[in-house]
RNA sequence: GCUCCGAUAGUGUAGCACGGCCAAUCAUGUCAGACUCUCACUCUGACGACUGGGGUUCAAAUCCCCAUCGGAGCACCA
């Protein structure tokens, strides 16, 4: 088969291997593909899939990608003013610059010249119905009072809504759908809302009460935007049945749309935005880059590479299945991109003081990393320090190596001591004697902070040099050195 | 309750549009071993799945039906 039609196996073996991870698209024309975010916190790992996914492709098929502010709930779910650079800049770091950044807070005057014309089209009326009231009617699949209310009347109380006159609750803008649609979700949904709470944007502020839904919003600036393919999560599957009306009215064309599951991730549970933002100002946690928080940013400042969260992020693909992940695959991936260039420390945690009788000072000098020549040097006296943890299971009479040091005999648990018993390797190839590591007395004062708590400790020195690098403290994990001062250094736990 | 959607190893995924190349891919995980002056890395090996039941067919993970389980929407949230 090989020597007849080598093509044919060729052919064979690249059906057998498809594009791993997202599916490939059928594009009849140009693609354009909006994220599109309510800024009312920083980018979280759930942010972090759309804003792959979506640069993903519009990278792939040379498409444009737009990110878009749906910022069009003052009160309810109010946007942060910093959320949109730290989007912009999440945006950035995860090679994800979009073509195109929009601000649907700016474009009110917009959607309300869009409501205009349906009302006009009588695809649209204000509903002065109570929630509960309207919501009987819709459950009997019954029209409210006001559905059949004439175009130009309806028009009338449209501007009285835009010029403030009606209340809050008072009155809405419904799209007029099917009211016996089978699906209830369907039936004249709310378009536009009164919101008397300003926005926070200065630019906007009391500027308008008349405020639109994220359906309508969406639906007006995904034409407005000329989006061709919308990916979002399967809670806006609705969506779509709901705004083509306002396409048909319009006579535009609804963009494709793909949808993908909720994901949870092991680690982290069920955080919600607002969640966070109470535990926050409560100070449970630090801020929005504690470590045990997941947004984009806590995972930057831990030392995650963009690229890990890229691949971990397309390897999920595009399933409709809610899916529940531990980040274990992630941080495996990011060990690959770390482990070749992380230079390697010595930290001791819950530091134990270790005498050795008989052992003169000297230099150690160990690899900065196993795969390079490179030497770091580390005085020593007659005292190491060594971990809590390895003190636990040591027993007297033991012999034991120090890591890049040399041969000790326990002599005593406590106080801890031990006698000098030489430097030769074959302590540990023959008798098959442990290594721990260890740190001078006289080091840095070192914390980790870590997803699981606060390690404290001494490092080795040297490692006030690698201010914002990744590197690895051996037998503990990798570390990203956050900050270097006087009173010490603080580093971010990546992972084992 | 009404309306949609989904289900492949512990986890995530490929395969499903067009049934046979599938005793089912890849990754991660777990365990064991090799290497190593780290419990890291690397390498080797092992473990582990088509939700269940019917049907169609020479042939079903793939098509059809039912059941079960899971999820979403039914907001003047996004």
């Amino acid at each position: 088969m090989n020597s007849i039609a080598p093509e044919l196996i060729a052919e064979l073996k690249e059906k057998k291997e498809p594009d791993k991870g997202l599916p490939p698209l059928e594009l009849k024309g140009a693609l354009v593909m909006r994220f599109a975010p309510n800024p009312n916190g920083p980018p979280t790992i759930g942010s972090a899939r759309g804003i792959v996914v979506n640069s993903e492709y519009t990278k792939k098929y040379h498409g444009k990608l737009i990110i878009r502010f749906d910022d069009t709930d003052p009160a309810t779910k109010r946007p942060m003013l910093e959320a949109y650079d730290w989007y912009l800049d999440d945006c950035e770091w995860l090679g994800a610059k979009p073509d195109e950044v929009i601000i649907a807070s700016d474009r009110i005057a917009k959607y309300y010249e869009v409501a205009e014309q349906l009302i006009k089209k009588g695809g649209a009326y204000v509903c002065f119905c109570e929630q509960e009231e309207f919501k009987a009617l819709k459950d009997a699949k019954k029209a409210c009072p006001h559905r059949e209310e004439a175009a130009e009347k309806n028009l009338g109380f449209w501007k009285k809504m835009l010029s403030g006159e009606y209340e809050e609750q008072e009155a809405v803008l419904r799209i007029k759908t099917d009211i016996t649609h089978k699906d209830p979700a369907i039936r004249d949904w709310v378009a536009f809302r009164i919101i008397r709470t300003p926005h926070p944007r200065p630019q906007v502020g009391d500027k308008y009460v008349a405020w639109p839904l994220l359906d309508f919003e969406g639906a007006v600036e995904d034409h407005l935007l000329g989006t061709t393919l919308i990916i979002r999560g399967k809670d806006l599957t609705d969506s779509e049945t709901r705004q083509r009306y306002v396409y048909k009215y319009m006579g535009w064309t609804y963009p494709e749309t793909m949808h993908w599951g909720r994901v949870q991730i092991h680690e982290f549970g069920k955080l919600s935005t607002s969640g966070l933002k109470k535990a926050i100002a409560e100070g449970t946690y630090t801020g929005w880059d504690d470590p045990r928080v997941p947004t984009i940013r806590a995972l930057r400042r831990r030392g995650i590479r963009a690229e890990a969260l890229r691949k971990f992020m397309i390897d999920l693909g595009l399933g409709e299945t809610d899916i529940s992940l531990s980040l274990d695959t992630l941080y495996a991936e990011n060990r690959k991109l770390i482990d070749p260039i992380a230079n390697r420390y010595f930290f001791v945690w819950n530091p134990v003081e270790l005498e050795i009788e008989g052992a003169e000072p000297k230099v150690a000098k160990a690899p900065l990393h196993p795969a390079k020549k490179e030497l770091r040097e580390i005085p020593v006296g007659t005292k190491v320090l060594v971990c809590q943890s390895d003190v636990d299971i040591l027993k007297e009479g033991e012999r034991l190596r120090l890591k890049d040091l040399y041969n000790i005999e326990i002599t005593g648990i406590s106080p801890l001591r031990a006698k000098f018993i030489g430097t030769d390797m074959d302590l540990v190839k023959k008798e098959k004697a442990r290594i721990i590591h260890w740190a001078p007395p006289d080091g840095l004062k070192v914390r980790v902070l870590s997803p699981d708590g606060e390690y404290t400790g001494i490092g080795e020195r040297g490692i006030e040099k690698e201010l914002d690098k990744v590197v690895q403290f051996e037998r503990f994990g990798f570390v990203r050195i956050d900050s270097v001062s006087d009173v010490g250094v603080v580093a971010y736990f990546t992972h084992k």
